[in-house]
DNA sequence: CTCCTTCACTTGCCTTGACAAGTATTTTCA
DNA sequence: TGAAAATACTTGTCAAGGCAAGTGAAGGAG
């Protein structure tokens, strides 16, 4: 991590492979995984991960800004989201007793099975398009690479 | 590549982390993006690329069809930014002369000073968010695997 | 106790992007 | 040769998401 990194305000042919190929898998990874899960359960990736968070919490309650932050997600943006679920009773909203300002949300049973009928399919492209092209120790490598670039990037995200 | 790669329905612990900092990674790096280029230069990430993936063509001029396939990117979505692009003069549109049916976009001189402009600091994040946490054994073995990892995706966006 | 600030969430406006239909040009084939 | 199919791009319509303002609840100063 000398001077030389940030330096040179370009990047090197090796760079520029490696910086092309995370493009493409920024851009078209999403949409692959929304186009799966919208033609097979009719709910995007977002919505999924929110209702797969929800389901792994203590009693599958969160608090709506924890769910937001773990979600990568806007308050704005869940908001609505938990607008449409709670309308199709996949969630309950209630205030916090402990602080009314916070809004806990709870998965109800539709939720849970809906969930639960969508994740083998999803689970499988996941694997397909991630896992099945990689070794084993690839898989290793990659997850170290990318952990911790995802904690710089939400260093950034918060901090900056 | 075996069977219990895709077989069990669900993800075990180390999958879980890699796919979580994956998720983050595709999430918060766009958006990280995009901050920095529309607070400094006025553009997304998307109209960056855009004009970088131009000024690396031959005489900086595409076919927009090629264009769109290079960036990742729908035609009715390359067509808009070509619109905003055009009124400010960074690049010019024609038909191409050897089949009036493409259409051949190139970057204007006013697009390239604005693309030379915007790519020092732009170029720095990058290196900030993805390069520097990383070191050179790492960014090695991230390429190869981001590389496996577009091509399969590119192949099911293509062909699936 | 009252007012002000802070905090969590929601609402409204606007931009962006996706999909489908429309237009223009070239190719195909009877 | 001339109508039909294919190709490349543009336009119209709609939903999703970001940002800023609004609402309601909790803490703090006077």
């Amino acid at each position: 991590m000398g001077l030389m990194d940030t330096q040179s305000p370009w990047l090197d042919d090796g760079q520029q492979d490696l910086w092309q190929a995370l493009l493409t898998v920024v851009i078209a990874l999403p949409a692959a995984l929304d186009r799966q899960l919208q033609r097979d359960a009719g709910i995007s990736n977002f919505e999924y991960g929110v209702l797969a968070q929800l389901s792994m919490a203590d009693e599958a309650t969160m608090r709506l800004s924890d769910l937001a932050r773990v979600c990568d997600s806007t308050q704005p943006r869940l908001s609505k989201v938990m607008d449409r679920f709670e309308a199709r009773d996949w969630v309950t909203r209630r205030p916090d007793p402990s602080d009314g300002r916070y809004t806990l949300a709870t998965l109800a049973d539709a939720g849970r099975q809906k969930l639960v009928e969508s994740a083998p399919e999803h689970v499988a492209q996941v694997k397909r398009l991630v896992f099945d092209p990689l070794s084993a120790a690839q898989r290793r490598h990659l997850g170290a690479a990318l952990t911790r670039i995802a904690a710089t990037v939400r260093r950034e995200t918060e901090g900056g």
